[in-house]
DNA sequence: CTTAAGATTCTATAACTATCGAACTATCAT
DNA sequence: ATGATAGTTCGATAGTTATAGAATCTTAAG
């Protein structure tokens, strides 16, 4: 992967309420199992990270639970996707994304 | 450590030039070993990575072998400090500075 | 003391980014 | 069809960032 890709992975990171998006992904704060994820990641009011259904409606949850509008939070989505560092697709009105690994994996060994 | 740092180390890395500036840094490209670094990460010129003299100098080798002029890349340093990731000391003419490990595994950590 | 070299600070500018609201498209339920 | 829900796209705006050049400060050398 060449310099200016990781760039680019980096500046996705580089907003605060972007990094919160994919660490609501990341961690599965919203996954079926209710994994818990480290208070300093919790939102406020908690009705992202309490209901249950997965990353299903990530998109709308996110919205609940994030002081953003609509157009803001999608695209931080965007960005997140141009970088690679997730995917998206909807199934009807339901928001699917997942983590891509491989590129998580790749910042690592980055700075092996 | 909070979120928000994380994506202030995000952000430090966010730009390409800064982000070469560190890993030429991270990757002790100028080391008295000469050690080398991926052809990705190569610079135009050679000027610096061929040069012996460890982290010394660090400064002037940066702006000799990078097309940006002195103001920038004291900024660039300057920001790669604000985000912890390195610490830069002056002796006498000779810039010195040093990548802080404890910041990048955090990052790696953070990722786990 | 004077000069040169190394690095910082200040100012200006052009480019980029985050954000919102409005208009739009797509899908689902009635 | 109608209305409600979900997401995208567009245009505007306020704020931030990368960059250069000029002025300044600091240290070393003559």
């Amino acid at each position: 992967m060449e310099l200016s890709n990781y760039s680019k992975i980096f500046k996705a990171l580089s907003n605060e309420q972007r990094l919160k998006i994919f660490m609501m992904i990341y961690k599965n704060c919203c996954s079926p199992e209710g994994a818990v994820i480290g208070s300093e990641f919790q939102l406020k009011g908690e009705s992202c990270c309490s209901v249950k259904g997965g990353l299903e409606k990530a998109f709308t949850r996110i919205c609940d639970c994030m002081n953003l509008s609509r157009s803001t939070v999608s695209h931080h989505f965007k960005e997140l996707q141009n970088a690679g560092l997730i995917t998206c697709e909807r199934e009807g009105q339901t928001y699917r994304c997942k983590i891509n690994k491989e590129v998580v994996d790749s910042i690592k060994d980055f700075l092996k």
